[in-house]
Formats: structure tokens, sequence, C-alpha cells
DNA sequence: CTTGACTCTATACCAAGGTACAGGGGTTAC
DNA sequence: GTAACCCCTGTACCTTGGTATAGAGTCAAG
């Protein structure tokens, strides 16, 4: 398929296409002799991820990174394996985060139901109460 | 406690904390006589909320919606509950997402625990393989 | 009573992640 | 063969979320 169509499928502009190839998050695709860009369902899937993974908070960077654990001869498993871990304790902080967000937000719904005015809020407690948090975190 | 120390007990600079009362995610304080902001605990807990969120791939509009879910006097209940309940399904997206992502990284770690180079990743698919999502996600 | 570290406002600048031309060529349908 | 519509490269521009700088006031220690 044509840049076009890959983009309409995933919803995005072709020119963000071209920035994520750009940026060596898409590999160079096969050319027609025309020198139009030929695609698969391979970078369908590939742009998909891109996709979800930055609407998670993972910054391209972070995403190049993530793909590049994929199969690269010339790395070796274990160079492979430590940088998994490491992003697996990421995903693991972010998915905690979110379910005491999560946990608030159903607290908060819960005190909408029956009363009047909505009650204060424990969104804010909810995320606070741990001091023993990563700063490098701010991006 | 004056700016400085706000923004240094939460790790960013005074032009963030700043910044961020411009954008109003952080309560205009009261000033000293001198024109000094004045911080209090609760506003050394709203600005780790929004550090947080952040970090979790809130923009800071969605961080000022979910902030603006507190008590309000004049919105009803009712009208906060069906915001929170919009929040709370993006919420579970995302953690659905981050849940793949983790499964899938952990499936890695273990193909790379024996043998030698590393296996087809699993990553893309992981995250791919579930049609009907939400377009509207992409910031 | 001055020096150094902090604060104020206002404005300018910056990086990331796109988005929009400009100028040119390919392709398909009539 | 000529519209209408795609694609190409290259460059310029935009928004978000800050960060830095300029010029001036404040505060505590010595």
């Amino acid at each position: 398929m044509r840049i076009g169509e890959l983009a309409e499928r995933e919803g995005v502009g072709v020119q963000t296409v071209r920035y994520y190839e750009r940026r060596g998050l898409l590999p160079e695709p096969d050319r027609k002799p025309s020198g139009y860009r030929e695609y698969g369902e391979d970078d369908v899937a590939r742009l998909r991820f891109i996709l979800r993974a930055k609407a998670l908070g993972f910054t391209l960077s972070e995403i190049g990174e993530l793909l590049d654990l994929r199969v690269d001869p010339g790395r070796t498993a274990d160079d492979v394996r430590r940088h998994a871990e490491e992003k697996i304790a990421d995903v693991d902080a972010r998915i905690r985060d979110l379910r005491r967000i999560r946990g608030a937000l159903g607290r908060l719904v819960e005190s909408c139901h029956a009363h009047g005015p909505p009650e204060e809020c424990a969104l804010m407690h909810a995320i606070g109460d741990d001091h023993e948090h990563r700063h490098e975190e701010q991006r």
C-alpha cells in the first residue's frame, strides 16, 4: 500500500509517517520505480504500536528503544534482557500510578451517586502519598 | 514556604511552578507584603499530583480537567460524575495497553534467559491485536 | 550597610513532535 | 492529453511545555 493508505488506516497524516521514518521509528520502505514508498502489514502493526505507546506517555525516543529491543544481530541476549528489565520497572511504576488515579476516580464517582454536591476529592492524595518516588521521571 | 523551596521539594524549577500557576494548574497563592508567593503543604501535594500525572502521559490540559473534578460550587454532582466516568474509561484503556506491553516485555526477558540470540519479539503484537481501539487518542 | 541569595514581572528563547507549504513529478479516468 | 489526485523532497512554521534572561526589589548574615 502507499503512504496515504497507511496513514489513513492509523488515523495520522502522511507527514507524520515520513517524520517517523526520519526519526528511525519506521524502517525505510521499498520504493516503487516512481519513487513512491510501498508499505505492508508489518508497517501497519509497527505504526500502531508507536501511536499507542505514545498515548501512554512514552516519548518517541523511548519508543525507539522499545522497538530496538527486537532482533538486532550484534546485540547479546543479556544486553536485551537488561534493557527490557529496565523498561519493565518503568511500565510497572506507571501502572501503579494509573491504578491509584483509577481508584480515586472510582471513589469520586461513588460519592456523586447519592447526595447533592460533590465531596472533597481524594484524587491528589491517591497519587501523592508515596514518598519513595523516582525523580528522574520529569519529561 | 517560598517558591524556591516548593520547587526544590518536587525537583522542578521555579519557572515551572510559575508556569503552572499561569496555566491555572496551581492556585494563585497568598503573597507576603514583599510580593513573594507563600505556599503550604496543599500546594506541595497538588504539584506532586501534576508531575506524576504528567509522567503518565496526561497533557497539562487533561490534568487541569482532572483537578477541576474537585469541589467547585456551581457544578452539579451529576456533571462531575459524568466527567469522572469518561476519565475512568480513558485510564482503564491506558492500563490495559500498559499491561500488554508489560506482558510482552516479560516474555522477551524469559526468552533471553536461556539461549543465545534474542527471539523474534512479540512487543508490537502485544499492543496491536485489538481492532476496536479509540482513534481520538492521538495527542 | 553591603554582599549574596532569593524573589518579582516581562519577554525571549528552546526542544519535541508534528504540520503546512512550495515546487515538482506520477497515475488514472475520462 | 488533461483534470484530479496522489506522491516526492525540502524547508518553514506551529503548539506544548517549559527554560533563560533582563532589570529591579527583598532579606539575612557578617
